[in-house]
DNA sequence: TCTTAAATAATAATGGTTTTTGTTTAGTAT
DNA sequence: ATACTAAACAAAAACCATTATTATTTAAGA
């Protein structure tokens, strides 16, 4: 299993014991539709349209159990909230170190970086997380501008 | 670079400009000794011994100071701890998802297949994190006793 | 339709990290 | 060695993403 769809979600949650409700579902449809992976109030400042009175936690609580079923991967960060990637399969997130915009990369040699790493370990990993920093063309310009001085 | 020594931390420090203390040396000799990556509470613990009025923040500032440097990298987590690693090089965090416990690995195909897949992307990245998810043997036992259960 | 455990909404609480402010100190010049 | 000054420090308050709590609503089976 690689990317959920929305199938793949229902019977997941009506096989665990869960219940499918409007938020879970529209919940999903949003991370599966986004390009870039959202962060818990992105999430819900979208959802809001539909379901104006839903709850912060209501998201908090979806994405938790979406994790624990293994449908999304949560990526937590140092100086930004977790962003949540329904695609849990190897693969590497490009991120900028400045203002955190990610996107997907489905390198060829990812897969196979990553049996031979698995091989290597001896052991049969539950998951796996790759990022790749590399400044965006915004911040890459930024950047430069301000590297000659002590910037903290 | 890979491993920062406390020679390679003083020439760095004075070069970029910024003062030598004793908080921040014992700071990165901390670090280094380390095997396990620790979060910035469990360095403020260790430090009290020897500099008992020494304040939190003066940690978080070191930390951040030293991973502008280069030094280290911080290893963000969903639950918004941080964890400092000295080794800023290729390499596989290997952590428990359950208790959060960590230890390097240095795979010998890592670095060897990790620049092919720079090399397909066509940049070079400014950094990278390779984590690695397996059950810890403390917590893989508590997990298989409750497996069987829908656990959250 | 009825029943009930589960899910939701609203709100308060939590805790890691950052900011602020006044004091101390490392590094340099005298 | 002493004095000077910007940088670093300690202490405490503030911040804010996330989690816990509680009362209300709802999905799903009888």
């Amino acid at each position: 299993m690689m990317l959920m769809n929305m199938q793949h979600v229902i019977a997941k949650l009506r096989h665990s014991g869960y219940k499918i409700t409007p938020q879970r579902l529209e919940i999903c449809e949003l991370i599966l539709s986004s390009q870039n992976h959202p962060t818990a109030d992105q999430i819900y400042q979208k959802i809001l349209r539909k379901f104006p009175t839903i709850s912060l936690a209501t998201v908090y609580q979806t994405l938790h159990l979406l994790k624990e079923l293994g449908l999304l991967q949560e990526l937590g960060f140092a100086d930004m909230s977790s962003r949540y990637d329904p695609n849990t399969s190897p693969h590497v997130n490009v991120i900028c170190p400045k203002c955190g915009q990610i996107y997907d990369c489905e390198p060829k040699r990812a897969k196979e970086l990553w049996s031979q790493i698995a091989a290597e370990l001896r052991f049969k990993p539950v998951g796996q997380r790759l990022d790749v920093y590399k400044y965006c063309d915004k911040c890459s310009n930024i950047q430069s501008r301000n590297s000659e001085t002590k910037n903290r």
